[in-house]
DNA sequence: CTTAGCATGTAAATCGTTACATGATTCG
DNA sequence: CGAATCATGTAACGATTTACATGCTAAG
C-alpha cells in the first residue's frame, strides 16, 4: 500500500498536481526511495480518486487532469504517516549475493567484495560531486529531502566500510579453523 | 528473479533438501534478507526443476521431494552471483515517510523521529544479547551468515545515529529562514 | 511541418501475500 | 487416539514491470 500514501504524500505537498507532473516529481526525488512507473501512477490516481482521497479536476489542454487532496485524504495521509508503523523486511540483493558467496570461490568471492568497494567509492565521490552543484530551496520537500539525502550518504558510505571489512574477515576463511 | 537464486543457492549448499527443508532455512537466515512464503517457494521449486536447473527425487515418505542442483543449475548460479549487478533501487518505507514528513506538524515530526531511534536503540540491544548467545559454525552458509549479521548491526547502528542527527537538524526548519 | 515534450491510458506477464485445503507421520 | 509437526499444493488478489497505443501542443 505504500505506493498509494507515496502519491498522496506528493499530490498534497506539490498541491494540484497532473498524472505527469507527479511522474516527473518520482523521477527526481523519490526514484530511490520508492520507484513508480508511469502504470502504476495512473492506476493508483484513479484508485485514490475512487477512494474519495485526492479530487480530479475536469479535463484541460491536453487531456491534463488535474488531482487535488481531499480533508479525508490528508486525514489518511496522516494517520499513515505517524501511526502505521512499517514492518516488512528490506529485500537487498547484494547482501542475498554476500550471504550465497559460498558457492563461488574464495578468490572470486573477495575479488567480488574489492569491486564492491571500488564502486560504492565511485558513488560517495558522485555525491559529493553533485552536492556541490544543487540548489536547495525551502520548502518541506527539499528540506525533507536533504535528510534523505544525508541517509543515502550515510548509508554508502556504511557498506562501503563493510565490505572493506568483510573482504578481510573472508580472507581468515581460507585457513584452518581453529 | 532474485527468489529464483536465493532458492538455487540455498539448495546448492544444503544440497538435498525438500521444500520444507528450504522454508525452515529461509525463516532462520535468509528471513531478513529476502523473505518467502510458502506458496512462492513451492512454486519457484517446480520453476527451477522445468528450467533443469534443479533435479527432483521420486517422492518419499510424507509426499517429501528432495532436490539436488544440477551442473546447469551451478553453472546459472555463478553467474548471477558474479556477473549480473543488481540495479533496483531499493524501497524504504521509512525514507518515504520521512520524505513525506512535511505533511505533520513540525512537533509531530520530531516526535516520530525520536520513536525510531528509541526503536533502533532497543533493537541493538537485542542484536547484542543475541550475539551472546549463538553458535556459529563453520560451513559456508554461517560464516557468510555472520557477515550478513555484522552489515544488519552496522544498518541499523546508522539508521539509529542518523534519526538523531536528523531529528535536530529539523528542530532548525521552525526558524526563519535564514 | 516535423520533432520533442506533454499527457493519458490499457494489456499481459510476473512476482508477492494471504488464505485455504489436504494428507502423512511421530510422539505422548 | 489426538496434537504437533512434516509436507505439499492451489486459488485469489494485489503489486510491479514492460510494452504498446494514442493524441495534443509548442517550438524551431
Amino acid at each position: 500500500m505504500s505506493l498509494r500514501y507515496a502519491v498522496l504524500g506528493l499530490i498534497a505537498e506539490l498541491d494540484g498536481a497532473s498524472g505527469y507532473d507527479l511522474l516527473k516529481m518520482f523521477e527526481i526525488s523519490l526514484a530511490n526511495v520508492w520507484p513508480a512507473t508511469q502504470s502504476q501512477l495512473y492506476g493508483e490516481l484513479g484508485k485514490l480518486a475512487d477512494a474519495g482521497l485526492i479530487d480530479a479536476a475536469d479535463e484541460g489542454p491536453r487531456g491534463r487532469r488535474e488531482y487535488a487532496i481531499t480533508e479525508a485524504g490528508r486525514a489518511e495521509l496522516h494517520r499513515w504517516l505517524l501511526e502505521i508503523k512499517p514492518r516488512k523486511p528490506m529485500r537487498d540483493e547484494t547482501l542475498l549475493r554476500v550471504f550465497l558467496l559460498g558457492n563461488v570461490t574464495s578468490r572470486e568471492a573477495q575479488e567480488y567484495m574489492r569491486a564492491e568497494t571500488d564502486r560504492l567509492d565511485e558513488a560517495l565521490d558522485g555525491l559529493a560531486a553533485l552536492d556541490e552543484t544543487v540548489e536547495w530551496d525551502d520548502d518541506d520537500l527539499s528540506r525533507y529531502g536533504r535528510l534523505v539525502i544525508e541517509y543515502g550518504r550515510r548509508s554508502i558510505a556504511m557498506r562501503r566500510d563493510w565490505f572493506e571489512w568483510a573482504r578481510a574477515e573472508m580472507r581468515s576463511f581460507d585457513e584452518p579453523a581453529g
